[in-house]
DNA sequence: AGCACGCCGACT
DNA sequence: GTCGGCGTGCTC
C-alpha cells in the first residue's frame, strides 16, 4: 500500500492521510494539487505533503479522487515559508495555502442531481417539495443545487433530496469545477476546401449575390498577403468594416474557419527603452552604500526623505538582479494607490513586469502564479501588495519593501495573521535574497533593527531636483476659537493660504482622518446619540444619503428628525469627517472643484485611478481625504497641505499612536511641493505644544525615534517586547468573560505580569459579539518559540472545556 | 471551516 | 404534530 499526506485548506493542524496505487505514488511529489474526498459529501483541493508506502495508519484510509497537476505546483521552498507561517503566527498550514493559492487554484465541489431512471412509478407518493424536483428533472437532464434551492424557494434542500436519494428517484454525482478558464483569442483561415485556385474562383462567383462576404474575403486575402500571421476575427471585422453576422455566416457555410489560441491575460504591449535615469549625486551615493551594506547584511534599511527619489536606487537595483538572471520581488502597501508607479517601472522593465494583487481576477493571478513557477521572461519582477509574496519564486535576487512603515502590510483577518515585512525577511533568507525596504519615516523597530546593526542603514536626505522641504506650521485653533476666527472647521490663516494657493493656481489637499459628516449625533435636550443596534458605538451622520451608519457593522438607517429617547427636535451634530469638510469647502470656495477621496468615493474598480487622473489633469483645485491621501501619491502641483485636526490622530488609544501620527503627518506633508516652489503645510490643532507636533513640524525623525524608543522602553513594548494579543469573542457577554478571565490565569501562571488583561477594546461589541482582549508580553530573552508553545497547550486545554465551546478565539502574534 | 446529527421552542 | 434554531462532534 502507498499513502499520501495531504493538507487541506482548512483550519485544522493535522495533514490527512489517503492511500493511493503504485503508479500515481511514483507519479505523485510534494506541492501537487489532489482532489479528496472529505468528511460525508466534500470534496477538497489538497496539496501533497508527503508519498510513502507500508506505514498503514490506525484508521481507515481513503481514496483519492483523482489527481490535479502534473507538475507541482507548489515549490519545496514555498511549504518550507509557509510552515515557517504556519508556526509564527501561530494558525494552522492549510490557513496558509487558502490564503496563499490564487482562489482558482482550489476547487469547488458542486452537487449535481440527475434522475435515476427514466421513469418512476410511484410518483403519488412524492411529498410536493419532492414532486416539483422530479418534474424539474423530467425538463432538465442535470440540475445543480443552487436550482433546486431557487426551484424549491428555500435554502435547506439537503432534506428534500436525501428523501429522494433514498427512494432511488435521483441520483447525484460530485463534480470538481476548474475555476480558471484561459481566454481565448478567435481567429480565422479560409477552409481547407477553398485553397485551390480554381476551388477559390469557383467560390467568389458564387458569392457574386453577397457582397458583404466576398469584401470581407478579399479583405482576408489582403491582410493574409501581407503578412503570413493569422487573422484574428477582430482585426478581420474591424480592417473589412463589417458586421460579426458576416463573418459568421461565412464560418458557417463552411469557406471561413475559426479556430482558437489561447491568449495570455497578463500582457504588457507598450515600449520599454526609457533609459534608466542617471542618478543625482546624493542617489548615486545612496545606491553604492547599499551596495555595500548589502555585503554585510542581508537587509537594509533606505531612510529617504520624501520624493527624494528612492524609486531611480530601486530601479538601479533591480537592473542589477535582473543582469545576474534572478527574480524580484517589489512588495508595496496597496497596489490600488499606485498605478503612477507600476506605469513607471513599466517604462524601464516593460514586460518583464507582473503585477499581482489580491484584487486581480481569478485568472489573471493564475497567469501570474504559473509565470513566475515557470520562470518566464514576463515575470523576472513581479509588483505586489503583500499576498505577492506566496508567489513560487525559485530564485529571488531581491525583495525591496516600499513605504516599510505602512501598517497595511500586516494582515488582520482572517487568519494567517501576517506581517508581509516580517515574512518577506525569511523569504528571502530562504531564496539567499537582498532585502531593501524603503521609507521616509521607517517603523520603529526597523529602524531599531538598523541601529543595532542587525540591518543595514543608508540614508537620503535630499529631495529630488533640489526642491525643498515643505514648510510646516502649526496652527493653533483653540486660540484661534476663542478670538472667533474659525469660519466653521477652517482657521483664518488655513483660508488665507488656501485663496493664496488658489490664486497661484495650485492645487490644495486638506487631510481629515475620519470619513462621513460627523461621528456622532446628539440629542442636545438629553444628551443622549443614537447607537447601532449591534455594536457599542454611535452612529457616523452621512449627509449625502441622510443616513446614519455604523463602520463596525455597516448598518444605515435613515436620519432621524427628531430624538429617539425625548422625542425632542434639537438633534446636533459633533465632530466632523471628509464630507462636511467638502460641504463647508463647496460654501467657502464656490467658484473652485472639489472632490473627496475616502473609502466612500474610492468604492469601484476604478474610482480611484479617475480621481487620481482628475487630479492630475488639474481639474480638481481642492481634495479632501482619508488617509488614503498618505500612501505614495506623487502629485506634481500641491502647493499646500491642510491638516484639519491633528489632534484625533494623537488620542488615538494605542501604543503606536505617536508614530503613527508622526509617519501619517509626514507623508501628508511630503504630498506638497514636488515641483520648483516650496510647499506649504498648515497643521491645525488644538495642542501645539505636542511632542509629536513639535518633531513633525521640523521634520525631526530622530527626534521623535529617540523619544518614542524610550517610551517603548519603559512600557515594555515593542520592539524591546514581542507582543501577541488574544481576541475573545461570543454573543453571551458573561460567557465571553469567564472564557477570558480563565484564559488570563491560566497565562499567568508561567507568564505571570507580562499577562495583561482581559480587557474590552474600545468598541467592546460589534455585530452582536462581545469582545475582550488578553495581551502577552514577551521578553526579548524569554524564547518566542517556547511561550508559544505554552500558549498553545493553554488553548488546547481551553478548547476542551465544554462551557467555553462556543466562545472563538484569535490569535494575532505581534499585533501591530 | 463545513457539515451532519440531535435535541428543544413556535408554527403550518 | 413538523420546521428550524444552534450546541456538539468529526473529518484521513
Amino acid at each position: 500500500m502507498y499513502f499520501i499526506d495531504v493538507i487541506l485548506p482548512i483550519p485544522l493542524k493535522q495533514t490527512f492521510t489517503y492511500n493511493v496505487n503504485k503508479d500515481e505514488a511514483a507519479f505523485l511529489k510534494q506541492g501537487m494539487r489532489v482532489a479528496v474526498p472529505f468528511g460525508k459529501s466534500k470534496l477538497y483541493t489538497g496539496i501533497v505533503y508527503a508519498v510513502y508506502k507500508d506505514r498503514p495508519p490506525a484508521y481507515e484510509t481513503k481514496e483519492i479522487d483523482q489527481i490535479l497537476d502534473e507538475t507541482p505546483l507548489i515549490t519545496a521552498l514555498q511549504i518550507q515559508h509557509w510552515e515557517w507561517m504556519a508556526s509564527y503566527y501561530m494558525c494552522t498550514l492549510g490557513e496558509v495555502i487558502r490564503a496563499a493559492l490564487p482562489g482558482a487554484f482550489l476547487l469547488e465541489s458542486e452537487t449535481i442531481v440527475s434522475l435515476a431512471s427514466e421513469t418512476y412509478e410511484h410518483e403519488s407518493e412524492l411529498s410536493n417539495d419532492e414532486f416539483l424536483v422530479f418534474e424539474a428533472l423530467q425538463h432538465q437532464s442535470s440540475l445543480h443545487i443552487n436550482d433546486i434551492r431557487s426551484i424549491l424557494d428555500r435554502k435547506n434542500v439537503v432534506k428534500v433530496l436525501q428523501q429522494l436519494l433514498q427512494k432511488a428517484v435521483i441520483s447525484v454525482q460530485e463534480t470538481l469545477y476548474e475555476q480558471y478558464t484561459p481566454k481565448l483569442k478567435r481567429y480565422v483561415k479560409l477552409a481547407v476546401a477553398y485553397t485551390s485556385e480554381e476551388n477559390l474562383k469557383e467560390l467568389l462567383d458564387t458569392l457574386s449575390r453577397a457582397p458583404k462576404q466576398r469584401e470581407v474575403l478579399m479583405t482576408l486575402f489582403m491582410i493574409t498577403s501581407q503578412d503570413k500571421k493569422p487573422v484574428e476575427v477582430k482585426t478581420l471585422q474591424k480592417k473589412s468594416n463589417t458586421t460579426p453576422a458576416v463573418i459568421k455566416s461565412l464560418i458557417e457555410k463552411g469557406i471561413l474557419e475559426e479556430y482558437f489560441v489561447q491568449k495570455d491575460r497578463v500582457e504588457y504591449t507598450g515600449e520599454s527603452d526609457a533609459d534608466i535615469k542617471k542618478l543625482n549625486e546624493a542617489q548615486e551615493k545612496a545606491f553604492s552604500e547599499i551596495k555595500t551594506s548589502f555585503e554585510k547584511h542581508q537587509v537594509t534599511l533606505l531612510h529617504g526623505v520624501t520624493s527624494s527619489g528612492k524609486t531611480e536606487i530601486y530601479v538601479r537595483l533591480i537592473e542589477e538582479v535582473l543582469a545576474s538572471e534572478r527574480q524580484v520581488l517589489y512588495m508595496l502597501p496597496e497596489i490600488a494607490l499606485t498605478t503612477q508607479l507600476i506605469s513607471r517601472l513599466q517604462l524601464y522593465f516593460g514586460e518583464q513586469i507582473s503585477v499581482y494583487h489580491s484584487k486581480y481576477s481569478v485568472n489573471e493571478r493564475v497567469e501570474v502564479w504559473n509565470n513566475v513557477l515557470e520562470g518566464k521572461s514576463k515575470a523576472r519582477i513581479v509588483i505586489g501588495a503583500r499576498s505577492s509574496l506566496f508567489l513560487p519564486f525559485h530564485n529571488l535576487g531581491l525583495i525591496i519593501i516600499d513605504e516599510e512603515h505602512e501598517p497595511s502590510f500586516k494582515q488582520y483577518n482572517p487568519s494567517p495573521r501576517y506581517h508581509a515585512r516580517d515574512s518577506a525577511i525569511v523569504l528571502g533568507n530562504l531564496h539567499k535574497a537582498k532585502i531593501l525596504m524603503g521609507s521616509a519615516t521607517p517603523s520603529l523597530e526597523s529602524y531599531h533593527n538598523a541601529e543595532q546593526d542587525k540591518y543595514g542603514l543608508v540614508h537620503l536626505k535630499k529631495r529630488f531636483g533640489n526642491v525643498l522641504m515643505p514648510e510646516i506650521e502649526l496652527v493653533d485653533i483653540k486660540e484661534k476659537h476663542r478670538k472667533k476666527r474659525m469660519k466653521g472647521h477652517f482657521s483664518d490663516q488655513l483660508l488665507e493660504e488656501m485663496t493664496e494657493a488658489l490664486a497661484n493656481k495650485e492645487q490644495i489637499i486638506l487631510f481629515q482622518n475620519r470619513r462621513g459628516f460627523s461621528p456622532v449625533v446628539e440629542c442636545t435636550t438629553c444628551g443622549i446619540s443614537p447607537q447601532c443596534p449591534n455594536c457599542d458605538v454611535s452612529l457616523t451622520y452621512h449627509q449625502y444619503k441622510k443616513e446614519l451608519r455604523c463602520h463596525y457593522c455597516g448598518y444605515h438607517m435613515a436620519m432621524l428628525i427628531s430624538c429617539m429617547a425625548c422625542g425632542s427636535e434639537t438633534l446636533d451634530t459633533k465632530g466632523f469627517g471628509t464630507e462636511q469638510i467638502e460641504t463647508e469647502l463647496k460654501a467657502l470656495f464656490p467658484n473652485h472643484t472639489t472632490a473627496r477621496m475616502d473609502q466612500d468615493t474610492t468604492r469601484g474598480k476604478h474610482a480611484y485611478a479617475k480621481l487620481i487622473e482628475r487630479l492630475d489633469e488639474q481639474e480638481i483645485d481642492i481634495l479632501v481625504g482619508t488617509q488614503m491621501l498618505a500612501k505614495g501619491l506623487d502629485f506634481r502641483n500641491i502647493g499646500l497641505v491642510g491638516v484639519m485636526n491633528a489632534d484625533n490622530l494623537l488620542n488615538f488609544p494605542d501604543f503606536r499612536a505617536h508614530e503613527r501620527s508622526f509617519q501619517l503627518l509626514l507623508q501628508v506633508s511630503g504630498r506638497a511641493g514636488r515641483t520648483q516652489k516650496r510647499g506649504k503645510v498648515l497643521i491645525q490643532t488644538y495642542n501645539p505644544y505636542h511632542q509629536i507636533l513639535q518633531q513633525v513640524s521640523v521634520n525631526d525623525y530622530e527626534g521623535m525615534y529617540k523619544q518614542q524608543h524610550e517610551e517603548r522602553y519603559q512600557y515594555k513594548y515593542p520592539p524591546f517586547y514581542r507582543t501577541i494579543k488574544i481576541i475573545f469573542k461570543d454573543r453571551n457577554l458573561q460567557k465571553m468573560q469567564n472564557a477570558s478571565v480563565w484564559f488570563g490565569r491560566a497565562l499567568e501562571i508561567k507568564l505571570k505580569e507580562n499577562v495583561l488583561g482581559p480587557e474590552p477594546p474600545p468598541v467592546a461589541r460589534v455585530r452582536n459579539q462581545y469582545i475582550s482582549n488578553v495581551l502577552v508580553k514577551i521578553p526579548k530573552k524569554q524564547s518566542l518559540a517556547k511561550t508559544k508553545e505554552y500558549l498553545n497547550n493553554v488553548k488546547r486545554t481551553f478548547t476542551s472545556i465544554k462551557e467555553f465551546s462556543t466562545v472563538k478565539i484569535t490569535i494575532d502574534v505581534d499585533n501591530y
